[in-house]
DNA sequence: ACGATAAGTTAACATCGTTAACTATGCAAG
DNA sequence: CTTGCATAGTTAACGATGTTAACTTATCGT
């Protein structure tokens, strides 16, 4: 194995497939571009990923460790006990990484279109924890700090709580079913008008969509946190 | 020219697009295999698209057309003076089309990555265009009806004003800054909870997301329309 | 020293999008 | 009626793609 200038690594391969990503979308991340642009055979590429869904499957997990990287650290920036700005920060990391990398966060993101990489038990689903995990735990400091504002158990919608998925946690960190819902909203509203946003589909209406989306999500932080108690509780 | 069948109509040709499509994502749809179940060799369709990229771009704008008439319908399905329920109508045709057409939809609305179907000045923009003006005149009701929740114009973001597309309505229709606030709301939060609950972004948390969706839609309503106001105003 | 395993190579196959060159049909003008 | 031409289709071919098979080479543990 001659060494022409570095190994050829599982990195190297994701860094260029990226290239590729960003240049022409997931359609021009093409095993043999790929493999031109290493200097290598294409063949050679099935010794580290078994084709190219692999690839794309290989590249997602990476994309999606370094999205969480990203709102891990904005989060952890933050002063331990003020988990409203924890949230803040977290949702701020993820909007300003999707805007970023918008071919990147469509890749992730995007409708996961039947005959795409469908990855089941591949080590995306590992990244995707781990990225759910970052907002989880805020969303359980705030429900410990009575910052996080519940609809009342009687207003949830019919049958909600049957629908939910039992989570791993321990029994004595289960969210009550109007934290899942909270929960729920907050990611689901957040995803959506960040991917509305990335996606440019704004802009029949406005010429920069920055300072609009910005406000949606603070009047979405603010339907989530309660506001700080006045006094002192006891 | 002998007619095995039928005519080798466009129509005829989308048609089958859009079912490979649903069979195997936008990959799926492939020259070859649509002249195959037409039963015509592959070059016979570039009689009628200028390549595989055409037709996409042809299949794109049919599901718009077809996604428009199916909110317009609805719309069109209720009293002519009851525009909060016309909103409700369509955003309700508008979700069940997506859900019921998924892939449909996220070829519509997925993210328009560098390197796909970039339709500049096609058949598209027309479709567009049409599906904008069926919620365009919804909210251009409930602004006239005073039915439109709209913020205080001093509450609007910093610079908002200034980053708005003038619309190609006549002067007397404009519609004042708060109420393009809306609209461009009730559009990027419509649109970003369908996306995420397509795509089946929901899923970590609840086995069906049905309810708890139409909930975020049925919120969404609440927050944009005002209750009618009680006795006769003069 | 040696053989097995890992990591490359070249050659080949079927399939893809697209173009070029050709053919047959149907209709309008003389 | 015939001529002629645009329309709508055909076959053949080119280059590029994903993937597999068969082969070569280097590294390293025993």
């Amino acid at each position: 194995m001659q060494e022409s200038r570095l190994a050829l690594t599982t990195d190297r391969i994701v860094s260029v497939c990226r290239e590729l990503l960003i240049e022409g979308g997931p359609p021009a991340v093409v095993v043999r571009e790929v493999a031109r642009r290493l200097s290598v055979s294409a063949p050679a590429l099935y010794k580290h990923a078994s084709g190219r869904d692999d690839l794309l499957t290989l590249l997602i997990a990476s994309l999606q460790d370094e999205l969480a990287t990203n709102c891990e650290q904005a989060r952890d920036a933050i002063p331990a006990d003020d988990a409203p700005a924890k949230l803040g920060a977290a949702t701020a990391a993820f909007r300003s990484w999707a805007l970023a990398n918008r071919s990147e966060f469509a890749l992730i993101y995007g409708q996961p279109i039947a005959g795409y990489s469908a990855p089941e038990d591949g080590p995306t689903v590992g990244s995707s924890l781990r990225f759910g995990r970052v907002f989880a735990e805020i969303y359980g400091q705030l429900l410990r700090d009575g910052r996080l504002r519940m609809p009342d158990e009687t207003d949830l919608p019919e049958g909600f709580e049957r629908t939910l998925v039992h989570s791993p946690l321990p029994p004595d960190q289960q969210f009550p079913p109007a934290a899942v819902y909270q929960f729920a909203m907050g990611f689901q509203r957040m995803l959506g008008l960040i991917s509305v946003e990335v996606a440019g589909h704004l802009g029949w209406a406005m010429t920069s969509s920055d300072v609009f989306a910005q406000r949606q999500l603070e009047d979405l932080a603010g339907e989530l946190i309660l506001p700080k108690p006045k006094g002192p509780s006891a």
